[in-house]
DNA sequence: TCTGGGGTCCTAGGACCC
DNA sequence: TCTGGGGTCCTAGGACCC
């Protein structure tokens, strides 16, 4: 809490579909949904055009092809969104040193820890507002992206305001007004609120902020318990003293995998859980770290979940030793009725290895320490998908694409034996849309190209000449098999 | 065609120790 | 022989967030 708003929140607007609309000529201006596209996918970002329909994130993508059926559908591109978020991330660190950011498209920053300090008042409101404005005018000019912005004198107040400011805003609240700003916001305004809390402040007859600072501590204690009733206690009365944090080391990887069929076959499940085993380790190890907890998940063909872990005597980044835990915590798990999702990860880091202080050649040699493979690109497990005997390119809508004659483009859509892209990049007019063979040799997937990129000097779209193949275009969009 | 994937924090009970 | 009290670690589950 300060007398100056000086706590910035920057939340970029439907980042991954914007992100998509500016790499993506021909979507700019339309719905466009980024997600799951299996039969079991949600929506992981919905552009604004598409939530007019109704279609927001989280939502089962069955149901947004319902409701937004024209809508282009697309699969994530986390590598390109990381890029992108990396240069905004930069742009708030000439604001500040101390940066939080809570995920790709979302940050706090302290903006009196970068100098804006010794100014009180209008002077210190105005100076975050000029700073606000120009962080949102640089953003734009380096990724092309809208982001809005909170300022205020805490990290609820100022992520309140940044919502409020959506899309393409700015929000001051200045400090001294938040409790009388939120006393009539409804009670999930605040963090930490989900469907739960709500529902048991529901029944005690609480439905707004103020109603919460009425209510007492007490009574929210007894309601809630003791950390969760007394945080929101102090939060309603606008109180948030938390600091800004710039670096917070990980305190658990996991990784974990949805099936498209339910898995039922012991043996499919054991190969499974080793490969994520295998995956998981892969990841704790580029980041340098090892641990002291293997935990399973398996959820079952009810959504019910359990997990099952197991503490090591010391920290690991043994595949080997990781895949033998797993398996054997799987082991005691009932999955007969069968799998839909399993995951396995690993808690208690630390930054060290126990067979790194002694017997570490020892260890090695015994459990054969080898580094963990490449996974095969199979997720959702192959339910019936096709022959083994060619590795049939998988075209999943909105990957980038290379033609040898026609140049870079992306997958529109795939199936019977076809796949549609459409020719274009981020510096280039809206493209057209041509088919080929899913197997045609001069097409071949392509690194992904940041707004920024693929400014059209080289002549790589040739004047057009129709082709037979070139016809019965379908439209964007197109279901996969 | 119901419900992703990667995290964080909190609670509660039992074991174990002093 | 009638029942302490606190602290830490481990396991499992749940709520919440993006």
């Amino acid at each position: 809490m300060r007398g100056t708003p000086t706590v910035l929140h920057l939340d970029m607007d439907a980042f991954y579909a914007a992100v998509e609309q500016a790499a993506k000529p021909s979507l700019r201006g339309k719905p466009v949904i980024v997600g799951g596209l299996g039969p079991r996918g949600v929506v992981a970002t919905a552009s604004y055009e598409a939530r007019v329909f109704g279609v927001h994130s989280a939502m089962p993508m069955a149901q947004a092809r319902r409701l937004c059926p024209n809508a282009a559908y697309l699969t994530p591109r986390f590598g390109l969104y990381r890029r992108v978020s990396e240069v905004v991330m930069g742009l708030l660190r000439e604001l500040s040193p101390l940066v939080e950011p809570l995920s790709l498209d979302e940050a706090f920053v302290d903006l009196q820890a970068g100098g804006a300090a010794g100014e009180a008042g209008r002077r210190a409101a105005g100076a975050a507002r000029a700073a606000g404005e120009r962080l949102r005018r640089d953003i734009r000019a380096a990724t092309g992206l809208s982001g809005s912005v909170g300022l205020a004198g805490s990290k609820m107040l100022a992520k309140i305001a940044s919502e409020q400011a959506k899309p393409d805003g700015l929000v001051v609240i200045p400090p001294g007004t938040e409790r009388a700003l939120l006393a009539p916001m409804p009670v999930r305004t605040l963090p930490g609120v989900g469907p739960a809390t709500a529902q048991t402040l529901r029944r005690a007859g609480i439905a707004t902020v103020g109603e919460i600072a009425e209510a007492g501590e007490a009574e929210l204690v007894r309601l809630l318990g003791r950390a969760h009733g007394g945080a929101l206690y102090v939060m309603a009365q606008g109180i948030d003293e938390r600091p800004v944090v710039a670096e917070r080391d990980a305190k658990s990887v996991s990784v974990e995998d949805t099936f498209d069929t339910d898995l039922t076959d012991r043996a499919r499940i054991q190969a499974e859980v080793a490969r994520l085993a295998d995956r998981c380790v892969a990841r704790l190890r580029a980041a340098g770290r090892s641990g002291r907890t293997v935990v399973v998940k398996v959820r079952s063909y009810d959504f019910s979940t359990l997990t099952r872990s197991e503490t090591l005597r010391g920290p690991t980044d043994d595949p080997a030793v990781v895949r033998e835990a797993a398996a054997r915590l799987v082991e005691g798990v009932d999955t007969t009725a069968g799998v839909r999702l399993l995951g396995v990860g690993v808690s208690g880091l630390a930054d060290f290895t126990q067979e790194d202080l002694f017997a570490q050649a020892g260890a090695a040699r015994l459990s054969g320490a080898r580094p963990p493979e490449p996974a095969p690109p199979a997720t959702g497990g192959g339910a019936g998908s096709g022959s083994e005997t060619e590795a049939v390119r998988h075209w999943m809508p909105g990957l980038d694409v290379r033609h040898a004659r026609y140049g870079p483009g992306w997958v529109q859509g795939s199936g019977l034996g076809r796949v549609t892209v459409r020719f274009e990049r981020p510096g280039s007019p809206p493209g057209r849309v041509r088919t080929f063979a899913v197997d045609d040799p001069e097409l071949e997937p392509s690194e992904p190209l940041a707004p920024w990129e693929g400014q059209v000097s080289e002549p790589a779209i040739r004047p057009n000449v129709m082709s037979s193949s070139e016809a019965g275009v379908p439209a964007p969009g197109t279901p996969s098999p």
